[in-house]
This record gives structure tokens, sequence and C-alpha cells, in this order.
DNA sequence: CGGTTTTGACCTGCGC
DNA sequence: GCGCAGGTCAAAACCG
């Protein structure tokens, strides 16, 4: 944890350079991350201030063609990716995770891994890659909203994360 | 022993 | 329609 991290960089999206719809809204990632107390104003302020500062916001909502009903309408996907320098690819985020699958990309010296939450009937997923091109970056991408609370005790090992998130933008 | 990781096969969307 | 690339499944191995 003494090597963990948090930038909060800009989304990576590699193919779509531009998506229109970022959404910039704070509460929404509270809900993937709930041991990120974003109420709090100091804190706050400086993410806001990391963001502006990389251009972008941190998270990106993907319109997903609902499958075939509904006339292909665009349902939002909570979707957030952040990067993370850290030495491990795994950090204890205060849920469990099963990893399902491993992956190699293209473009990519490293493999992409694959996890669900272990939660019964939650079907948060996350996906962890490293870039090639600074193998110290860990890019971690959320999928869904857990609808369950965290793992209090592990979840205190996120609570020093995000302390170093204070330092870091301090 | 039960949950997790590993790993190749299978599925699917997309571009040509 | 075909092939590639990415995402998931599932069985066996692994580990506490």
């Amino acid at each position: 944890m003494e090597h963990n991290q948090i930038l909060f960089l800009a989304l990576p999206k590699s193919s779509d350079s531009a998506s229109p719809n970022l959404s910039s809204n704070p509460s929404n990632i509270s809900q993937v991350f709930p041991r990120f107390h974003f109420d709090s104003a100091g804190l706050m302020k400086n993410e806001a201030k990391i963001y502006q500062h990389c251009g972008t916001s941190y998270g990106s909502v993907d319109k997903m063609k609902s499958s075939k009903k509904e006339g292909g309408k665009e349902t939002k996907k909570h979707k957030y990716a952040f990067q993370t320098r850290s030495q491990v690819d795994i950090l204890d985020d205060g849920y469990r995770w099963r990893k399902y699958g491993q992956k190699t990309v293209k473009n990519s010296k490293f493999p992409r891994s694959y996890y669900r939450c272990t939660h019964q009937g939650c079907i948060v997923k996350k996906q962890v890659q490293r870039l090639s091109k600074d193998e110290e970056i860990v890019v971690t991408t959320y999928e869904g909203i857990h609808s369950h609370p965290t793992d209090e005790t592990s979840a205190e090992n996120f609570d020093q994360i995000l302390r170093h998130l204070q330092t870091y933008n301090a």
C-alpha cells in the first residue's frame, strides 16, 4: 500500500477519442467507490483540480445499444476507468472479486484480467490492464454499480490509499 | 473442502 | 460471409 498511488488520470479511450457525453457527476463515482467519501468538500475540490489539469473527465458513460429490443434505444452503462501507479495489479477496494478470464490485448504486451464481484446478485465487473507504455501504470475499469455494502475490514486498506490520494493532491 | 485462479475453448460484434 | 479481437465460460488445478 505504500507503493499505491491513485492518480485518477484521464480515461484512456484508445479508439474513441472524443466521447461526447462525459459525465462528471461525483455522486455516480461515489456509488462505484463507496469508500471514497466524495461529500468531503476539500477532497472533491482537489479531484476537480486533477481532472481539470488532465483536461478531461474522470469517467465515461458508455452508450450501449440495448440488445435489439427497444428499437435500438441507447442505454447508459456505468463504466468508470482510472489509472493507478502501483506494483500490484489488484487494489483492495473493499469488494471481493473473482477472476473469470484473462486475455492478451492487441498493442499491449500485458494481458487484461477480468473480474466479477463475488457478492450474490451483484453483477459488477472490472477489468485490470497494465499499460505497455508505462508498466508502472495499471488501468482499472469498473462496470456497474454495487448494490451492497463493502467488506468493512478490508476497506480500511482502501482508506489508506485514499489518504495517499489526498497527500498526492496536496 | 469450498472458494478462487488458470487456461483453452467458445461466443459475439465488427470491419473488410 | 469470414476472420480477427475482445469478452465469457467452465473444468481442472490450486490454495487456505
